[in-house]
DNA sequence: CTTGTTGTAGGACAGTCGTCCTATCGAGGA
DNA sequence: TCCTCGATAGGACGACTGTCCTACAACAAG
């Protein structure tokens, strides 16, 4: 049963996460954020590690969340993955100044080698998964995962070069380019079944 | 006039802040790994953004040096061109374990909002600003900047999944997509320079 | 009213951090 | 021989870290 209070400190911690890095974020900062003591909080979380489980646990709810809204608006495949392409304009503001949260964390904790490097790992599986199922339901089966991680590769390439340059003439370009790709794929699939 | 002491610290600076990122590396970590000191090691940085400053200064060297390499070895723009795409594959071993040397200091010095930043951006800005010269010359002047960001695009996607995934048919396959993306585009010189 | 549980606070603890200071070493010039 | 000076060593410093312990307030159960 989550308490109110551990909730605010798992907010607190996800964005601190994001915007300072991991390792660079202390038990000091987070209290602070929540307006807790640094006592009160050993009592939701004995350890750094513990938080870092329940941040990511709560990325993984919201990304399938976001999903679920996207299945709720596009009720084609291809306007599905058109939402997931156009994410890095969504959250352009926030990329561009702290890059994408699923690329960075896991960055990170692959060079921390953390425990809790697999458990990141399965919030990129959660795109994954789900790009897969939509290029599936478009009619390419067979090379389904291959597109999604194509597309996904797309994202963290726009997203990185985002946050270098600030360049957001190039994340334009670079969505609408992948937009177009995309469409071919759908295309083919209209041909096929006119 | 660099001493070969120093140079050994930027050396193991240089490796560490890529394998352990930048904050999480410490003095005694450097001074360990070079078996000094830290008394010693002030004498040659004072601070750590100095080593910071210092170490990317000489991946900037190193990266021309590469690309030197490349133009010695490939004749053609569109040879020298394969050779980065290739990288991800050529530093496989690497990415994998620990990710893009370039994208991921980015990132983290993004995040911790440090003043080395623009610094580290000119890393990217070295194959940038030579990769739009190799597409200059392969004919696409007025698109060459817009192809250059788009390969160096697919080259942080690529490495960021690699370290997230580790899966190396993928690297495999998207570099080849990425070589017959590019064909296309040497091959739209040959018919108008025949 | 007593007892026990739960949320909160504040501080103790040992360790590490970046930074800085001082002392010693060794070679080269006067 | 003495002096100088850069290279090296070793430790001191205050601040901060993650972790842990104890004390108190609120409140429900008995």
């Amino acid at each position: 049963m989550p308490t109110a209070t551990r909730q605010r400190i798992i907010e607190a911690a996800d964005d601190l996460f994001y915007r300072r890095g991991f390792d660079h974020t202390s038990f000091a900062d987070i209290a602070g954020e929540v307006h807790i003591s640094r006592g009160n909080f050993y009592h939701h979380f004995r350890t750094k590690d513990e938080i870092l489980a329940a941040v990511i646990e709560a990325r993984q709810a919201s990304t399938r969340a976001m999903i679920r809204l996207w299945e709720d608006q596009e009720p084609t495949p291809e306007g599905r993955i058109r939402c997931f392409i156009r994410i890095v304009i969504t959250n352009g503001a926030l990329i561009e100044r702290y890059g994408c949260p699923v690329g960075t964390l896991t960055s990170e904790l692959a060079k921390l080698d953390h425990p809790c490097m697999e458990q990141a790992r399965s919030v990129f599986s959660v795109f994954r998964d789900w790009l897969t199922e939509q290029f599936t339901a478009l009619g390419h089966k067979d090379q389904a995962d291959e597109l999604a991680m194509r597309v996904l590769a797309f994202s963290q390439g726009v997203a990185t070069l985002h946050n270098a340059f600030g360049d957001e003439a190039f994340v334009q370009r670079e969505v609408g380019s992948m937009e177009q790709w995309l469409s071919t794929y759908s295309e083919h699939l209209k041909r096929k079944e006119p």
